[in-house]
DNA sequence: ACCATACTTGAATAATCGTTCAAGTATTGA
DNA sequence: TCAATACTTGAACGATTATTCAAGTATGGT
């Protein structure tokens, strides 16, 4: 019988990702929030109870929308350890040509709040874990493919990838030679046990 | 021929280190600081300019220790390679036990502050540049022991070390199982090329 | 047409922030 | 002993913060 909102929940978050994700939760105000999502405060608070339940719900698609990612290329055509490569590839170019250096919002939020805030701690836990599981079935796609070596376990492989990732995410907040980034993403396939001899090539010259 | 001050400025850095370390720069408050320094405002604004002077002051000597550690590390007799598995030990360790899940420092500053304060981004890239030195000396020092293949690029395999630990910082502050800590840390060795087969057997048991 | 419903609005709130400064105090060289 | 000097003190400042709420407004079923 009443009104309607007046504002698209996902639009709504999508514009708040933004402001989180380019300045980091505590230095994102809740004016901040109000000029980018154009709610405002008391809608903002109406819908989502505070700045943090806002963070949670960005989060919360954040890794949404990666671990749908790694599932679309777990299952691609041109093979599993391909599609790892262009995620890599996608890290340090996005770095190189400075189109993005925000780093990963997870690991951003991780490092800035899980010290002072065990909802957002606990939260980023569960993503972690999910996005492990996917990176392990990316992996036991790829030793399926004959492109890793199947004796090794995919959920130590899983681990390390997420490691090593979370540290090029690092890294390309203060790095963007393409030679030291692009040794970086070479040691890490090599360090997966990647057995395609060709993918080294494809890393290596500039794009 | 004036009043001496009451206080020794490595002492109140360390102190200062200890509370940014524990909740980041933008959640501490200069009245933390005052708290844990016993300086009043005045004398701390009199002695380091700012927060951010205070906050310079602890990053330079968070790195100038870490650079002397390397350092020491490169030159014990046990062998250089086996200074790099202590350090990749203690990060486990201090995850699993639950002794230090506070990370990098320099990584924390790096992810909160680099996108937000020019100076503190400029600052942590020198940083950054010189404890890679450090580690490539500890792999150029490995090398010549004839634990590490002396074919490859000391400055490539450095870099992956970095950004190795980087990631393995984050990880620690979100990971606290030993068996996926362990297999990330044997990861990384087996990543830089480690030749002593023996290394591995080090990192597996629980301590 | 109308009322119940719920969304929208933006000024107000209380708390906390980094920083300043004038007054007080201790130390030193002569 | 006595200025001169510089450190110490802590209250006060203005700015900013996240959040609230009473008033206004649009909607939809009857």
């Amino acid at each position: 019988m009443p009104r309607a909102p007046a504002f698209d929940r996902s639009i709504v978050i999508d514009q708040a990702q933004r402001v989180f994700w380019a300045r980091g939760y505590g230095q994102t105000s809740v004016c901040d929030l109000v000029k980018a999502t154009g709610l405002k405060p008391g809608s903002l608070y109406a819908a989502f109870g505070s700045k943090k339940g806002v963070f949670l719900e960005v989060l919360d698609a954040y890794n949404r929308g990666f671990i749908e990612k790694l599932d679309g290329l777990a299952r691609q055509p041109s093979g599993a350890l391909a599609g790892l490569v262009d995620i890599l590839d996608d890290i340090v170019d996005d770095a190189v040509t400075g189109r993005d250096r925000r780093g990963c919002l997870a690991v951003n939020a991780l490092l800035e709040m899980s010290q002072h805030d065990a909802e957002i701690e606990s939260r980023l836990k569960l993503h972690s874990e999910r996005t492990r599981r996917a990176f392990s079935a990316l992996i036991s796609a790829a030793q399926a493919q004959g492109d890793v070596d199947p004796e090794r376990n995919a959920d130590d492989i899983a681990a390390f990838l997420v490691n090593s990732i979370w540290g090029l995410r690092v890294m390309c907040r203060s790095e963007s030679n393409r030679h030291t980034l692009n040794a970086i993403a070479a040691g890490i396939l090599a360090g997966i046990g990647n057995r395609q001899a060709k993918i080294r090539v494809k890393l290596s010259p500039a794009r």
